[in-house]
DNA sequence: GGACTCCCATTGCGTCACAAGGGGTGATAT
DNA sequence: ATATCACCCCTTGTGACGCAATGGGAGTCC
């Protein structure tokens, strides 16, 4: 099973972490399984990583955060995406899209030389 | 210019190098300005990224070097990818491409619930 | 009241991209 | 000839961050 995982979900956890929250507040249990959702199981989110993820976004101010109870009733802490994290969303998408694209292009090549 | 730039670079460095050795020997100056070129100019290798990079794959017996003369005539160290990099890139790019597809999934869906 | 799920958090660790800095050699121009 | 430039190699911080391990508390169900 993946050999070699070198970590590629660098720099894109962020996002999807902005994603889950683009329709709505949702408390750290609650993103982390929309992204385990939304790609079929192909990314987990240790808990390890999702707190201290959450605290940076919003220390960098792009969501903000308040305690509540969660539908079954359970004491939680529900992040909202603010104003500043719906941009970084948006120009971190594409920048993302634009890295993949070029990457997925070079990795894709079939001549040394760009077609 | 990279606004938030959360160095997407992790884990596809490698990739991309054993991709710009998979047509033969090359030295690391020209692995780095293929990779440019590949990407037009997206991604850049920096060289203090890219030497401990292709020591760190020669460690893993993924690529190995000779020393030998460039076309300037220049003293460079040419590597060539192994039969375990060759294996490597395979399975590598094979994985990166699971990570973006998900990712890309989560990241373009437009309802929270998985479609 | 034991077990289980949900939900939050922290510490320590290792990896790695990157900036900054250093050095040597061939070609080209003044 | 010597200055400049492009080429080519390398190392040493430093900071970021994903992750495993660990711990705790509070609802629910039997």
């Amino acid at each position: 099973m993946h050999d070699l995982d070198v970590s590629l979900m660098r720099g894109t956890l962020d996002l999807l972490i902005l994603k889950a929250l683009s329709w709505g507040p949702q408390h750290g249990y609650a993103v982390a399984e929309w992204i385990e959702r939304a790609t079929s199981s192909t990314l987990l989110i240790e808990e390890g990583t999702l707190y201290p993820a959450l605290h940076r976004l919003e220390r960098k101010g792009w969501i903000e955060a308040d305690w509540g109870l969660s539908d079954n009733n359970r004491r939680a802490k529900f992040y909202r995406l603010r104003r500043e994290g719906r941009a970084q969303l948006r120009a971190g998408t594409s920048s993302w899209q634009r890295f993949v694209e070029a990457a997925g292009r070079a990795l894709r090549a079939t001549a040394p030389r760009t077609a």
